[in-house]
DNA sequence: CTGAAAGCGCTTACAG
DNA sequence: CTGAAAGCGCTTACAG
């Protein structure tokens, strides 16, 4: 790699000169700038980020806090996937890089620090959080410090933060909506781990729609799982002991609804002609599996998408932080209902 | 953030003092060491990484390629996820960060040079390639760039790479002597794409074990897919228009195993007792298809590990790079066979 | 529109 | 065991 002054020395200008036909180009003049133009092309010049970090103190680097839950290594958000590929590209195209943080280990270091200091260590610019919503210090500390966040589902606030969310409520009123159509009114559900924000506001939506159809929902149609699979089958057994059975069920997360499923199927019931089920997330197993679940899809891309649009705008930082965006959802009818 | 003047001031030592307690503790005095360290403490000093990095041309970042393949944007290698919690949580246990490298889109660059000028630019140490066996220019160039590398499930070969790759031969041969284990004689199989080397590694092995076993294997029991589900399915089809029909088949990826199970369903046909199918990967969905979708496991966490462990040796990179590891593959007994 | 110079925060021979 | 000094490759007021 040929540095800045190599170029200088060949083009005959100053370093000065050349740094600017990088950084401010409207201020150098046509011929000079063309020049230099060239011939960096041509001995393949390209500033070194880690000199200009050094002197901005920007990076161009935007840091990715993910599976800090120690509870739940490794832990598997069923659109991971789908969200890093939209957010990589679109962050990309800002000329933006991700950096997966992982979390400073210094002796000594205070334990809440320890995502503040990766951060200042690297000059990463912002931060993207996807968070299993386990309130992990550590996180949170970083919108105390000031560094510029999105979370993603996960109500982060801070002078320098915003978040990005699925219309989980109105999810919710659909999955309710949709089941009275089909005539149900014996309904029961199965939510996410209560205190996360996005379970919450699924269960409110849904228990609204069913309120203002009049479908009752007793407290002992309510069973909470943690998002997985194991606890939804687990779910799913309690809400079939009921004496009335519910006909219909609304599991607040596929993969407890996958679970339900199973747990069904062991019960020797038809899905959905016993019980019909219905799901929220719309990951791939939903599609593939017999009799095809039906379920409220997130809209994954633009997540992902929207986390790096909300991120570049509180980069070029002239504003406030956009306000938390939130993104529809929608039923996908499947056989399971 | 503090630098290293200031904490040097606070202690009456130089920056070179205070330098040498983080990089080389052993030739300083325990006394000044200990103090320098209690100081840094207290002031919350850590060494900036971009000065670091443009000092010593080393960035303790390992840069991730992945996803480079235009024909699928945002390709879901079923194990992705899985691999990269891995890879991330064994460089981080040696200090080492993961970049997700965004090619470097600058005007005029030579599109081969893109991975390889975004490493420079970024300093980054080394290179884990994931790709869908695309051979794309811009990967290949980082190998005779120099740059160390250590690729999964692609052959990926320089002075300072290495790969990392499940066993796919022994692969092929467990789930030949599975099938044939269970009494077929009349058997098929689903390549992935032909010149992607694990597609033929698996077909080699299944093929070795077939002619071991004096069971034939023509070449209309053979056809190929893409990897993914649709590319079964239509693969599938067109096995189950031969006469005689399979009575097993092995396809060489879940997901094209998957898709095949559908088209057997659509057939009217039954899983086992009619086709029995066996796949190769175990993603996620083989578990809850059913009735379960037998297949050879690769050990995903295993190669997460094994290739960081490979880039952390190269990094230290005393000795030439390690030799290529290939990890054990298992079978994996449900209900399709 | 351009250059000389200071500065960003570190590391590392070189002396002592 | 420690310090003074040069250097890593850039940016950016300050002058002109």
């Amino acid at each position: 790699m040929s540095s800045i002054r190599e170029l200088a020395r060949r083009c005959g200008v100053s370093v000065a000169t050349v740094s600017r036909v990088f950084n401010t180009p409207e201020v150098v003049s046509q011929r000079t700038r063309q020049h230099v133009l060239d011939m960096a092309a041509e001995i393949g010049y390209l500033p070194n980020e880690s000199a200009r970090t050094l002197a901005t103190k920007k990076s161009n680097m935007v840091g990715l806090v993910w599976d800090t839950d120690h509870r739940r290594p490794g832990w598997r958000h069923p659109f991971l996937q789908d969200i890093l590929v939209a957010l990589k590209s679109a962050l990309s195209a800002q000329g933006l890089h991700l950096l997966m943080l992982a979390p400073d280990q210094s002796a000594g270091l205070d334990p809440g620090q320890r995502f503040v200091r990766a951060v200042q260590r690297h000059n990463v610019d912002g931060v993207v959080v996807i968070d299993n919503g386990s309130r992990d210090p550590a996180v949170l500390a970083l919108a105390d410090a000031g560094v510029p966040c999105v979370a993603l589902d996960l109500r982060f606030t801070g002078p320098r933060c915003t978040y990005i969310t699925s219309d989980n409520h109105g999810g919710g009123r659909l999955a309710a909506a949709h089941l009275i159509e089909r005539g149900h009114r014996r309904i029961a559900t199965i939510t996410g781990p209560l205190p996360a924000w996005p379970a919450v506001r699924r269960l409110a939506g849904f228990r609204a729609a069913l309120a203002e159809a009049g479908v009752p929902l007793a407290d002992t149609d309510i069973e909470s799982g943690d998002w997985y699979l194991d606890s939804g089958h687990a779910a799913m057994n309690r809400l079939l002991a009921r004496d009335p059975r519910p006909t219909a069920v609304f599991a607040a997360g596929d993969e407890m609804a996958v679970g339900a499923m199973r747990a069904i199927h062991e019960a020797g019931l038809r899905i959905p002609d016993d019980i019909a089920i219905i799901g929220f997330d719309d990951i791939e197993v939903a599609a593939l599996i017999p009799p095809g679940l039906t379920t409220i899809a997130q809209d994954k891309t633009g997540i992902g998408t929207g986390a790096a649009e909300a991120m570049v705008a509180m980069l070029l930082g002239t504003a406030p932080p956009p306000g938390p965006t939130t993104l529809p959802t929608t039923l996908v009818t499947r056989g399971s209902t």
